[in-house]
DNA sequence: ATTACACATATTGTATTATAATATGCTTTA
DNA sequence: TAAAGCATATTATAATACAATATGTGTAAT
């Protein structure tokens, strides 16, 4: 086991079963080994072994029942909006075979977000987006400045603009799937301007109030995403 | 504490700490009562306390650490998407005001997973669509049939249908949403045939395997419920 | 007076041991 | 063959002890 620190006992065993967990090294008929033997496998006591367990089965991860033993829950259950699941996820698929999956979520949720944000947004709010975008213009500018943590940034105001909880809960999720987003479609710009163009139109629509234009302006962007990204899978084939 | 039959203790004491810190029965600076002290209150042993501690912590509620206690999270760090988070914050809070958040994220996510089934489910998934529309249809004409099962199971089907684990993963979600949004439309409909014609087009659009269309028609049958509510909102002012 | 250091203290973190509850399979019996 | 009961493996809960960790307090040094 890494063991990490800062971190207790319970959340490295924890840690650690849940990477293994989605890795799929557990048979899911069998389970895992019981309390005793995972004990001995990490020699530690058995009130830590059993805290990490009711943290994965608070997750969705598995359930445990007396005589039978810690089982593994079906994928379905599993609480992928858990950032630590959503984290264990990638480290142990391709993310390729995410990728299209993620972007299929912000295609849902971020148009729509722009337009909430258009409409409900506050005066603040919309600041909050504005100082983003500055960050990556800075960025776009200057090589040493991150464009990345800015545009992230940007992503994550508009949710919140939006003023709608259930929009900024997802914002682990959007900044997960942005990052990987953007690793695999750096390497063919080399028009960080263009980009910021882009950014740029959808935060004048929800400066302007036009909520329609905001979300067309955010599929757009999306879109061009999602379009280099299919044909990179095409071209993997 | 509500002693709940088939529920072991650290399950039961989660149930009710998390509905208190839900219900704002917390103190935000003060945090909660000690380990000892939850051991004297609930009559129970620390190693039931802590379990449940870990549990809610799993879920973002709170977070503990040595010589400070057990401190509530702020409520941006809520995993709402955890069924049982869900759960006590619909048991706590007035459903009127988070209705209508229900309604954006119904309005983000369903039209989009309508496309992505027209594009990606298999002939099986679209046939449990059929499957659920026909119950819709039965309920319709039969009184004793249950018309909000079936719905569920429609909107739960294209879920599925979508082929893309992270929208399928928010069932509990859009089933909750549904539910709630049913709750409040009812009163005014007698209309079940137009309501149930409604969801046959989504179908046929999915099962004639166009996305643009299908989206359209469930952005059509979410905004409907929309509209409602935002007169019922008007209304009550 | 202010800073730095050490120490006391409260609270969670971990370990150990013991017992209870529960479900599963096996054996016995009718 | 079926039903009842018994053995057993495993988790569930409890009780106790000690370790680790911050937080504040007081004391000493500058």
């Amino acid at each position: 086991m890494a063991r990490i620190e800062n971190l207790n006992l319970s959340q490295q065993v924890t840690n650690e079963l849940g990477r293994a967990i989605i890795a799929g090294e557990f048979n899911a008929e069998s389970g895992l080994p019981t309390e005793a033997q995972l004990c001995d496998e990490y020699g530690i006591s058995r009130t830590a072994v059993r805290e990490a367990v009711k943290m994965l089965a608070a997750k969705g991860l598995i359930s445990s029942r007396p005589r039978q033993g810690i089982r593994v829950e079906p994928a379905s259950n599993w609480n992928l909006y858990d950032t630590s699941v959503l984290k264990w996820m990638l480290d142990s698929s391709p993310s390729m075979l995410v990728l299209k999956e993620f972007l299929q979520m912000r295609m849902a949720i971020e148009p729509q977000a722009a337009a909430l944000a258009a409409e409900y947004g506050t005066d603040e709010d919309i600041q909050h987006i504005a100082d983003a975008l500055d960050e990556m213009n800075k960025a776009a500018a200057d090589p040493k400045a991150s464009m990345h943590e800015a545009d992230l940034a940007f992503h994550t105001s508009i949710l919140f603009a939006s003023r709608n909880r259930f929009f900024f809960q997802l914002r682990d999720f959007i900044r997960t799937a942005l990052s990987v987003s953007i690793q695999h479609t750096t390497p063919a710009k080399g028009n960080d301007m263009g980009v910021a163009e882009d950014h740029a139109k959808i935060y004048t629509a929800i400066l302007n109030r036009q909520p329609e234009r905001a979300k067309n302006m955010m599929t757009y962007l999306i879109d061009e995403a999602m379009t280099f990204i299919e044909a990179e899978i095409k071209g993997a084939k």
